[in-house]
DNA sequence: TTGAAAGCGCTAACAA
DNA sequence: TTGTTAGCGCTTTCAA
């Protein structure tokens, strides 16, 4: 047998947080902390006296919930985890933004964390992640490795795989088909006449969604006898390397009427380029991208481009899981979000 | 008296989240689970033999530890919070990168929210945050709600304001001064010939760093006795609003030879709209912006803009959080990172 | 150097 | 509708 626990308000020593506890606001209000607890998530089950006793009694204290306390007490924290290749990409932070929005006034804490388009450093975070025992995980793509699919597989809870809807998607994918958008693109610049297209992505081995594209490009050209031409630059993209990129081409004598970018940042660049060089865009050259980034509408010329469906994703992704949180189960596997293609004047 | 619990491998319900704990370690080792915990987090403390084990099993059971129950046990969990005012924005998506880095390879998770540039989403953020326990906070900018200071100061933890560096911080601030940011641009512009400069911002109420250098500006014309232009646009900074400001400032006919702007991003847009129009620059019209970014070395012609120490705010506040960590107290209150103008061929 | 045991602050099963 | 109580999985005294 043993003894009860001796009252907190003892002189021994306390190793708490110094933070006020949901047994402050049970003492105050006069009720159990179970009332207090269900009053903070499951209000219809209380007497509208008892709860308003303790939200007064929240408020006076400035009660702040523990969720540490209250995750492990759950077995489930609140948190979701979203996995990203970049931040920096404005592609995944509209992405990013929608998602967090949607679900933390739903009142789900989002985790998010960037790969650097590395295999290696998503596991890592994968693993970091589900230290937290989140409620589901996000990432991006359907690439990852083994370990980190197992790693999912074993945490039992809903994973939604965004920005790609291709195949083998571990339990949801909410995108689009970039293949089919890589397609679609060279099909366009085939209908406005340019038979020497020439695609240009960067660091396409770590970037499974631009070697997508590329391979609907090489399709498309296929498909009508044309060429194809892949060019995949070295380091990650940026406004900087578009220039040279079509400096280079130049240089090597290719000869081409069109250069399809795998994004809007690299086509920047070289539009940059073009005006320095005096070439006439799309007259001599035709130039196109990938994102429909802030820019695109408004640089000279304007970009054409293919816009994908950013928010939506992020939208559709908060849409599904708080259907599972809520219990649905039975759910499409896979989300096709589709994209659009924007014919400016640049191609 | 009460009876002893039951031991786990009895036939009760569990709620438990079925992932390895700390306690099947140490029975795979034959420790005690205090063992597994020193040989996790002080690994001196233990004999090599017994470390050896328990790591082995813990490698076999690919035993996660479940930070949720540590950072109860411990009263604080592992977690820094970050808020910026938008991830959206290249500038503080640079340090965030940096700060995510350093901290998350030290051991330490980050959290990051952002504020869409509104105090209360700022105050609704820091609250979330807090109740993670977080071992500290940093925040954007030294202009908060009273109830955020309030929190803060209560949670009695390390508080890093970054981005700026002018006064009043409520620990720690580390970043640069806005005001002599927009002195010295202005003042490089007015070396260059100019005379009537003009100031474009947006929304400048919400972003204090922007108005910061619109008052560094201000001063500068004032003291040579130049005129002082401020427009302040509505609506958040984009490429796409740039143009749109450039056009109505001549449209008034307002009279100008340098548009100081209080990004690149607008500054671009301008850039751009000089193009359609024909508007030579940097002959007929300077064009200066703030930021630094991307494209800004690469665009026609390239842009005269101020870099932010963007990196070395982030490097320079995971190095006094680890010091804090470790530990170490006396630390300077304001670490000024500076800035550097970089001249280029737009004014 | 190691282990036993007492919680950290909360949730949820159960009883009333 | 409400309260009682047994943990959630760890960390940290404390004693050996």
């Amino acid at each position: 047998m043993r003894a009860r626990p001796a009252p907190k308000s003892d002189t021994r020593l306390r190793r708490g947080s110094g933070r006020v506890t949901m047994d402050e606001v049970a003492r105050l209000a006069g009720v159990s902390t179970s009332t207090v607890s269900r009053v903070l998530r499951a209000p219809g089950a209380v007497s509208d006296d008892l709860a308003n006793r303790v939200r007064s009694a929240v408020d006076r204290l400035g009660y702040v919930p523990n969720l540490m306390a209250g995750g492990l007490a759950a077995a489930r924290g609140r948190t979701v985890g979203v996995v990203v290749p970049s931040i920096l990409n404005s592609f995944f932070a509209g992405t990013i933004d929608t998602l967090s929005g949607l679900l933390s006034s739903a009142g789900w804490q989002v985790l998010d964390g960037s790969t650097d388009y590395s295999e290696a450093r998503e596991e890592a975070l994968v693993e970091a992640f589900l230290a937290w025992s989140p409620a589901a995980m996000v990432l991006t793509g359907l690439r990852h490795s083994e370990r980190t699919v197992r790693l999912l597989r074993a945490a039992r809870i809903p994973v939604v795989e965004m920005w790609d809807v291709s195949d083998g998607a571990i339990d949801i994918a909410v995108g689009f088909s970039h293949r089919e958008a890589g397609r679609g693109m060279t099909q366009y610049l085939i209908e406005k006449g340019r038979r020497r297209i020439v695609f240009v992505g960067a660091m396409m081995i770590s970037d499974q969604r631009a070697a997508q594209r590329a391979e609907g490009y090489r399709e498309a050209v296929a498909a009508v006898g044309l060429p194809a031409t892949v060019v995949d630059l070295p380091g990650r993209s940026s406004v900087a390397l578009g220039g040279p990129a079509l400096a280079d081409l130049l240089a090597r004598g290719v000869e081409f009427d069109a250069v399809y970018f795998s994004n809007d940042v690299l086509a920047l660049g070289a539009l940059f380029e073009c005006q320095r060089r005096g070439i006439d865009v799309p007259a001599r050259l035709a130039i196109a991208g990938f994102g429909d980034l802030d820019f695109a509408a408004s640089c000279v010329p304007p970009l054409t481009t293919i816009r994908p469906p950013r928010e939506a994703i992020g939208r559709e992704t908060a849409a599904v899981l708080l259907a599972r949180f809520a219990g649905q189960t039975h759910l499409r596997r896979a989300v096709d979000l589709g994209f659009e293609l924007q014919a400016r004047q640049s191609a």
